[in-house]
DNA sequence: GTCTATATCAGGATAGAC
DNA sequence: GTCTATCCTGATATAGAC
């Protein structure tokens, strides 16, 4: 999957502790995670952490950066291979849930419900990251909808209802059901946004 | 607007800070308030929360008990007025963006974004209330499905669905834009649910 | 039922050795 | 780059007077 930061993986136990971050920060919350868990999660003592980030609400940033930037690039690049609106609809959507419900990129999860907890000046950064995202989407519903594939109507609109609907799945799903992420997803575009 | 316990409405200061910190909690979150915040927003001094509650997660759970009972009470209510499956289906939706985006109901954002910071057996009981207002709005949805008045499907699928859809809107919904809540209410129903 | 005062403790962060 | 040791703040909660 690209990157689109040049920095990312290039520092080893930085890049393993914002992965650590992003599961904890998913189970237990920001607030709830101790900088102590952190370290303990990489095999480190808590004072450590500091040589590689200034504070903990540096990590909470370089979680939900990165969570965006694997989204946009992953689901960017998906897109690429799709021929008519329809597939554009189902594959951005499989792309966006197999990325949020992954295991091992935990980060979106941090990004949709931690944002409160960032120092308003990255808050501003990573909201400009996530509307990047949202016009891609809002493209891509657009052109759904100048095909006739969903129903007209504000597509900016949609595209909110339909993060709604795939996002919350973060709080419901379990892959050990008998729904997969992909059965999911076309569901999800039957259901709610593909006319008949 | 009925309430489902009785004791809710009966000892005024208690109210009074459960009613506060609902607002707080939505505003910063459960582990950024502290109990002198919510001391001050009731002119009290911290320790006096104290004989009212016997911890700040007892606060919580308060506001999140009261947040699903008087959902439920609402939606229940309304839906005795309703004569057909379409006519629940967009009264049920109104509701509950009501009930949700209320500046004097704050109590249901919580119950989205903190149940990770309540103990577990009172989370277990929130859970038991959530549960039996998701089977009340699965059996509209059930009888929209009937009625041809959505796909077919799982009902229980698209009540999650639905309920992403709408609850995300306490994320980027602000009185003050073109669009209210009735007809955002109208919207949802039209785009993601009904057929034509 | 509320206040003042304070106990207690956990969490983020720093300093300096290695 | 990591460890040990520790500082310091701020938060929950308690005790006892009024």
């Amino acid at each position: 999957m690209a990157r689109m930061n040049p920095d990312d993986a290039q520092r080893p136990s930085r890049d393993a502790l914002v992965e650590a971050a992003a599961a904890l920060f998913r189970e237990k919350g920001y607030e709830r995670t101790t900088v102590r868990d952190l370290a303990d999660a990489v095999g480190m003592q808590s004072g450590s952490l500091f040589y590689h980030f200034s504070s903990k609400g540096e990590i909470l940033y370089e979680v939900m950066r990165r969570g965006i930037d694997d989204l946009s690039a992953a689901v960017t690049l998906e897109l690429q291979t799709c021929s008519d609106p329809r597939e554009e609809l189902i594959t951005m959507t499989r792309t966006h849930l197999r990325t949020l419900l992954s295991n091992t990129q935990a980060s979106l999860a941090s990004l949709l419900y931690e944002w409160r907890s960032l120092p308003s000046d990255q808050r501003d950064q990573v909201v400009q990251l996530r509307d990047k995202y949202e016009d891609v989407c809002r493209d891509v519903m657009q052109r759904a909808m100048d095909q006739g594939v969903v129903k007209q109507g504000d597509p900016k609109l949609l595209v909110r209802l339909w993060l709604g609907a795939i996002n919350w799945s973060s709080q419901w799903f379990r892959g050990d059901g008998e729904l997969g992420i992909d059965s999911l997803a076309e569901e999800v575009v039957d259901m709610i946004l593909v006319k008949n």
